[in-house]
DNA sequence: ATGGCGTACACCGTACGA
């Protein structure tokens, strides 16, 4: 079972080269992020088209998230349970395994915070701490549990292309990385990180600066899942090809290939 | 030290991302 997740950065913009990269790469899970489109204009007529169903929780200008599956999403929760948000960041779902298992699966974006001290890393420091409530419930509900998104957290050094220059700023703080040590501590792994790993792997660069070209990136985009589920894992792989193609997205797939017992 | 680029909304610039 392949579960993958992507930044795309306006799911209008992105359309073809989500629809490119699916027919390329037929995961068994897309989860997308920054869709940022109301509910009505989400393309789920061209998605069920090209054999994906889909569940999404859209937002006008910003934010959004949808779980793009092979199978019909089940149980579908928006937002956090119990936290006021109007901000579009959580999608999750119960899909079905190849070997008719359920998956959750649960499409998050996490907020940026653009300055650390600001309101806004204030709100993500909060953020984090509700998704982890609820996340601590929920992994007692779902033993086969797999959190995909862009977490806007860098967790070490070795996700950075420049620790010095990035040292202590917005995306690789302290209290940012403790906070999604707090995340791995309920019982989650960081599967890219059960794996050796060529340096330097990101999933993010700034369009700013030709960040790509230089590789000056960060590893931003996770795929986290639980003991069980991650003891099946497989690999776990960044795929920068649609980050090289025309009009890319800032952020590239990470893609996790789960055994099925 | 700043802004670089890209997207959305809608103004002809601003907010925001990371």
């Amino acid at each position: 079972m392949k579960l993958a997740t992507w930044n795309v950065n306006s799911l209008n913009v992105r359309l073809g080269h989500v629809l490119d990269w699916l027919q390329a790469n037929p995961v068994d899970a897309l989860c997308l992020q920054e869709l940022k489109l109301p509910d009505d204009k989400f393309p789920h007529e061209v998605l069920r088209a090209a054999g994906y169903h889909a569940c999404w929780a859209g937002q006008k200008t910003y934010n959004g998230v949808a779980i793009l599956s092979k199978t019909p999403p089940l149980d579908i929760q928006r937002n956090i349970p119990g936290y006021e948000d109007e901000q579009q960041r959580i999608i999750a779902a119960t899909l079905t395994g190849p070997d008719g298992k359920p998956v959750r699966v649960v499409s998050a974006y996490c907020p940026n915070g653009q300055a650390v001290g600001s309101d806004k890393y204030a709100y993500k420091l909060d953020w984090f701490q509700a998704l982890r409530g609820w996340l601590d419930e929920e992994i007692v509900r779902h033993p086969d549990l797999a959190i995909l998104g862009d977490y806007n957290v860098a967790p070490a050094d070795e996700d950075v292309h420049d620790p010095e220059a990035w040292a202590g700023g917005i995306l690789v703080s302290d209290p940012e990385r403790q906070a999604f040590r707090d995340l791995l501590e309920l019982g989650f792994r960081d599967t890219f990180r059960l794996f050796d790993q060529p340096p330097r792997t990101f999933s993010w660069w700034d369009y700013r600066r030709l960040g790509f070209r230089r590789n000056a990136g960060l590893r931003i985009d996770h795929i986290l899942a639980t003991q069980d589920l991650a003891a099946r894992c497989r690999e776990c792989t960044v795929d920068k090809t649609p980050r090289g193609w025309e009009k890319p997205s800032d952020h590239a797939p990470v893609v996790a290939t789960f055994h099925t017992a």
